[in-house]
DNA sequence: CTTATTTTGTACCATACCGCATAAAATCCT
DNA sequence: AGGATTTTATGCGGTATGGTACAAAATAAG
């Protein structure tokens, strides 16, 4: 089925039967739903199709698999954020309601229920005992707070944000907002109502 | 050990070996560190002292006794939270500075690692999947909102906020600072940087 | 066609887990 | 003292879990 993509040497022995990143996706959908300690790892094998010792040779141990799922989870959320936050034309409100939009888009797909945030609503919780996974939400979380300085510090530059304004505190309660989102969502508040309150919370933001 | 209080009659059989509401504690200990589904009750009998069948008897199954120590937990969060709020004679400013300082009293007690908030750090991944978990969550960040924002409004009729101001957006980033604070304490961030930015949440929000 | 190489699939092992059955212990009541 | 009553303590049973051994399957190279 999978053609090889480009000038690929085919590899040596039986050819794999699924695709890694897929894979990889489908057991971020798992650990998503019931986090780190609840999956195990049958329902990923289930959920990747990938039997455990094809599982085990992709990836590790379920520990590494799961911080390989956190670290492609922050990726492609910082991908959406950055391009939200790109466009120098577009007004900060703009630019911001574009990041909640976008997060709102991942927190609420998949078939099942609400999920909200992967980071925020699975590591969290091992971030305590786990030292690994506490310096992968550290870091993901860290990345957003400087992306959103960033962006409120050029607000301030180009004269959007009223005088006396502090980019640096503005950024923390937009970054908070997103992480209350992230929770509430889980906790089955519905997307329209979390969407409201960003709108209200990016209103204050932006003077 | 313990003397019979007030005029309680002393119940038929053997006498229990455990204070019940201290064993709770203690159970919330144990579940605040590594989540619900990450803590046995092994480790929950060895944290309390009781062993597995008096826990089964006093509290009922693991998810019945983790639904009595989220719903224990918020009691005291909120109770805590309520203090800080209650004195109509304080500032905003410094009623809010309370609420954050005794949260983060709360967050880093214990003897081990920070453990941020229990509600937050442990029912928050459970939720999706858990409906009564779910429902216990929706209703304790709910009650901190209302909480907020009715002391918020009575910011605003005694005009300690700008014109204009909103009381209830301000009240959500009230609410998703204590969240976002919940989440970075787990995460490793230190307790001085953690009150510096509720400092500055606190200065936009004031006005 | 045979051999080398890699992945898959089945099955297994040791342990962990939750819940409970049962007996011993500690107290009250008569 | 003896029976009634409640809790504690030991231990078991069935299942789930993470990880791996091993043989069969699928492909490339010779």
């Amino acid at each position: 089925m999978v053609q090889n993509k480009d000038v690929e040497p085919r590899p040596r022995g039986r050819p794999r039967a699924y695709d890694p990143r897929a894979a990889l996706r489908q057991a971020i959908d798992a650990f998503w739903k019931t986090g780190y300690s609840g999956t195990s790892l049958d329902e990923i094998s289930a959920a990747t199709g990938m039997n455990r010792p094809s599982l085990y040779a992709a990836f590790g141990d379920k520990h590494t698999l799961y911080l390989k799922a956190l670290e492609q989870y922050w990726q492609l959320s910082l991908v959406s954020m950055r391009e939200a936050l790109a466009d120098p034309d577009e007004s900060l409100n703009a630019a911001l309601m574009r990041l909640y939009d976008g997060q709102l888009s991942i927190y609420f797909s998949g078939d099942g229920r609400p999920r909200g945030c992967f980071a925020i609503g699975t590591a969290t919780t091992e971030a305590v005992e786990d030292p690994e996974i506490r310096k992968a939400l550290a870091e993901g979380v860290h990345m957003l707070d400087s992306d959103l300085e960033a962006r409120l510090q050029m607000a301030q530059d180009k004269g959007e944000l009223k005088d006396g304004a502090d980019p640096a505190a503005l950024a923390m309660l937009a970054s908070a907002m997103l992480h209350t989102i992230a929770i509430r969502a889980r906790a089955g508040i519905p997307r329209s109502e979390l969407r409201e309150i960003a709108r209200k919370a990016v209103s204050v933001i932006c003077g």
